[in-house]
DNA sequence: ACCGGCTCCGCTCAGATGAGCAGCGGGAGG
DNA sequence: CCTCCCGCTGCTCATCTGAGCGGAGCCGGT
């Protein structure tokens, strides 16, 4: 492939000028037959030989924020509908370059026919920060609040937000993520507010979600739960949450006594979702998020460089 | 044309993948339509947004000491049947490296069919030296030794180096090139061995030759004329010498006393052979390759980066 | 609402292209 | 000298490709 020219250099030269002629001045080989006084067969052949001795060197890549290479390729590794990857690696300005890709990426992607799911995340609080311009979908909320101290934006917020800029109807309602038991979990499914949200979930077309490794720091669920439930969850094979659902290594969802607890989108609702983007960065997360876009739940993934390879690597 | 991307993430992922299968993995527009869902005439848009947006870069180069892209827009910008430029500008080294890539392009244009001509320069030695493989054709002297004390080959070793390696018969003699009076030189040409030599100019195919400036140092015959001669071809607006052939700054042969004098081929004699290469170095002689080209004499060039670049920069 | 202009898309069809094949010529070996 | 073999060349035909055309949707101005 990346042998060496075999002829002198005169026939060098010419295969360079022919190779000029149609990549870059994008002559037809008939007519640089004609030009070079040569068979049209013998211009095919000149020009096989330029890209196999590496003389017509073809790359692509883009100088911009993402990096389209490794984008592609992870789309095709794991057969994702949607691959970002955008080109830092520079943690402080992380979230906010990935909420703004995942943002340009939204609006790209969403029409007024869409609906739109949104799980609570910092990245994908990020996004709808940097969200301007959306068509006008309705929103839908996919997990409840977190109860964490320095939250700017609850899961509420985010969703109004979005809809906000789409100029549609946002499906909200005020409930925590994880409440003490099981049954006061089914109480407050059955609350009005939080029904109504719920029985839209499944007309929801395209939804956008956060990925957490379960460990400590690496998950907002995991660092809401308490001890007992961390150890259980983690007993029971689970590495990863998908904005709530929760996987094993493989990405197969694993049945927890936790999930009986919480007010969030379940594994069946997210499958039936056609697009699931998920918004991650951090190389820790690596195997979590290995097991998101195994599990088949997650079918786009908006990250970085770092993140990406990483994946790539142990494919 | 470098202008830059319009659309949003999700299409400029698609069009790298697309730009990838057709242009890395030699799929067709076809193959690249079913394969993603879209018809052939979008997989065409993609792929031009893709060229024109510089996604896609082409570049034609090659890791080597030939400098394939100098080597074409030379040849392009004058017209040349040849042209070689090698990469280094080393000086000490320059002479040895033209002289291989001169060699190199002889044993590969040269056939059985030719009858090689050789005029005397120090580039031209440093090519027979290199020539290590060439088609059985008879090689004939075109000039007639200069009296350098430092030359290592005379004009006849060349001409009989060269006869060695292809195996055909040397066709040489022993005459300066440049002698006192025309007489002289009359009498010179019509001794037999001298007119057998010259009897063969007209069937010379290919010749090699170098090219001097009309300024001390930067041409042998200048070097070896005598200082009223040197004026006097100054005067008449000579600029540049062909292997003894005198042409001016627009590459017009000049008539001249010193022409009489010399025992060499003639312009008509050189514009009759249908492949002349001459190898040049120094960016001094800008100047004179540049009337040399232009005077249709020379229709190769075997030189480096920097005399091609500057040729160029002037064209 | 209606119209005119605009952009985007996919169709048609002629011309360009590639894979495979046969002819030719040149060199090695008998 | 002949003969075989190999590599190069250019042909055929089925497929691919590009330029141009017309229709569908969109948008802004009455």
């Amino acid at each position: 492939m990346a042998g060496h020219f075999a002829g002198g250099p005169a026939e060098l030269v010419l295969t360079a000028s022919v190779a000029r002629r149609y990549y870059l001045d994008a002559r037809s080989k008939v007519e640089i037959a004609e030009e070079f006084g040569l068979s049209r067969f013998k211009v095919a052949r000149l020009l096989q030989t330029a890209r196999a001795s590496g003389l017509v060197r073809i790359d692509i890549g883009y100088p911009g924020a993402i990096d389209v290479g490794l984008s592609d390729r992870l789309q095709e590794a794991f057969g994702l509908r949607h691959a970002v990857v955008i080109n830092t690696d520079d943690a402080t300005s992380l979230r906010r370059h990935l909420g703004e890709a995942a943002a340009e990426l939204l609006t790209e992607i969403v029409t007024a026919d869409d609906v739109l799911g949104l799980a609570w995340a910092r990245s994908v609080s990020a996004m709808t920060t940097a969200l301007t311009r959306l068509a006008p979908a309705p929103v839908v909320q996919l997990t409840g609040a977190l109860s964490r101290a320095d939250d700017e934006d609850s899961s509420v917020d985010l969703v109004r937000q979005a809809a906000r800029v789409s100029g549609a109807p946002a499906h909200f309602f005020h409930a925590p993520m994880i409440v003490r038991d099981a049954a006061t979990a089914r109480a407050l499914r059955r609350q009005p507010e939080i029904a109504r949200a719920f029985a839209r979930f499944s007309s929801v077309t395209k939804a956008v979600v956060g990925v957490g490794l379960w460990v400590p720091g690496q998950s907002t669920v995991y660092d809401a739960a308490d001890t007992e439930a961390r150890r259980v969850v983690r007993r029971l094979g689970v590495r990863a949450e998908i904005s709530g659902v929760l996987v094993d290594a493989d990405g197969r969802p694993v049945p927890t006594a936790l999930a009986e607890r919480m007010i969030c989108v379940n594994a069946a609702q997210l499958r039936a979702m056609p697009e699931v983007i998920a918004i991650v960065y951090g190389t820790t997360k690596v195997a979590a998020v290995r097991a998101a876009v195994r599990s088949g739940l997650v079918t786009g993934l908006v990250t970085h460089s770092a993140l990406a390879n990483a994946l790539l690597a142990t494919a």
